[in-house]
DNA sequence: GTCTATATCCGGATAGAC
DNA sequence: GTCTATCCGGATATAGAC
């Protein structure tokens, strides 16, 4: 057949047929994202791990700047995706602690960040729209946080002292925090984050936590 | 005098007499650091900011990975130092408020974010020695603030729910991510997290906080 | 859509004069 | 101890063939 008589290049072709090049580009950069952030990974790292050119990514991202919005962007419909899809299934606490589980994963999967977390150590070394997405980000998670607490110190599955929005932001601040110094200290370090954020809101954090 | 006799290039040296170039250049790096990150500050941006030039920096520091590992040793000395001081002053909560006060610094001053906020979220991405470094720093303020909570605890002067050593993990994550919430989501974050805390260390948080 | 080849720039680093 | 000049490698980005 015609396919026999081409060499490589085709044989290449035919490979990447029916892949998505454009998500897995968007993929690997997560990865490496959270792994290594932003101004430390390159174009090159994705070519290498898909085994495509550099300019393969050029084509689908044209600057390393669009690349980085793309992902911060597609961070916050996926969050928005999965707030619909846990409001749904669980109350207050149920979802508070598939919140938490994401970030487990982060953290067993083999010592990831989270995206705040890179995007605000970053913040003054990442190109402006990269910011404005990343501001819209950490609100939108913020609101559903504190839209959480309080349903759920209205249904008495949590209890916590202070001001719910107050509240919010220590348990950001403090998965954020915790997965950087697993990083540096061991990952039980962020399972101890867990048990005492889970035991301020009156649970035992035996149950669900690992 | 001699002095008059010679031009420009003396009266540069003569502008560096009694300065302690090696010392400047630490301010600057750190400065660089906790603002832009490890990865995205150069020779160049010290350079600029101290009008030497490049090659001024590595005699100093041969190379970037011996600036960095300076840094964090500094860090670890004066945060060695610094506990020796409280130490004398204060009391357990006077001594945890004294700690918090250095984050507040670091969030007002303008936006920079802890040492181990950067170290924690580049370090994949770091030389192996400064990550030797990093873990030291943290083990180091990890033991002083479960020391610091242990002794609050028994002098009543701080009270608070489980295990020291997990409040205290949680602690550190909460300001570390803080101060990275804070430059996306604007200063007042970091400080609806410092009064949760001390909220939930049985204190106003009204009084010394501001 | 992906490749090869190349342009451009920048950051880390060294040599040698002063 | 600091300078000028220069090297080298790596990273972003573009041009044009296939």
């Amino acid at each position: 057949m015609l396919d026999l008589l081409k060499p490589t290049v085709v044989r290449k072709r035919a490979l990447r047929q029916g892949r998505d090049t454009r998500e897995e580009i968007l993929n690997a950069a997560e990865d490496l994202l959270q792994r290594r952030g932003y101004n430390a990974f390159s174009y090159q790292h994705i070519a290498v791990q898909l085994d495509i050119r550099n300019a393969a990514i050029h084509y689908h991202f044209p600057s390393k700047e669009d690349l980085g919005v793309a992902l911060v962007q597609r961070y916050r419909q996926r969050f928005r995706d999965w707030t619909d899809e846990i409001a749904a299934k669980a109350n207050a606490w149920g979802r508070l602690n598939a919140y938490f589980q994401t970030y487990v994963e982060y953290a067993e999967a083999q010592c990831k960040i989270c995206p705040g977390g890179v995007l605000g150590s970053e913040f003054e070394a990442i190109p402006e729209e990269m910011r404005h997405e990343a501001r819209l980000l950490m609100r939108e998670i913020f609101e559903w946080l504190v839209e959480t607490l309080e349903l759920g110190r209205a249904q008495g599955s949590l209890t916590f002292l202070g001001d719910s929005r107050h509240k919010a932001v220590e348990i950001g601040a403090a998965l954020q925090g915790g997965l950087q110094i697993a990083r540096m200290a061991g990952p039980e370090r962020f399972h101890q984050v867990l048990q005492q954020l889970a035991l301020e809101l009156c649970h035992s954090g035996a149950d669900s936590l690992p």
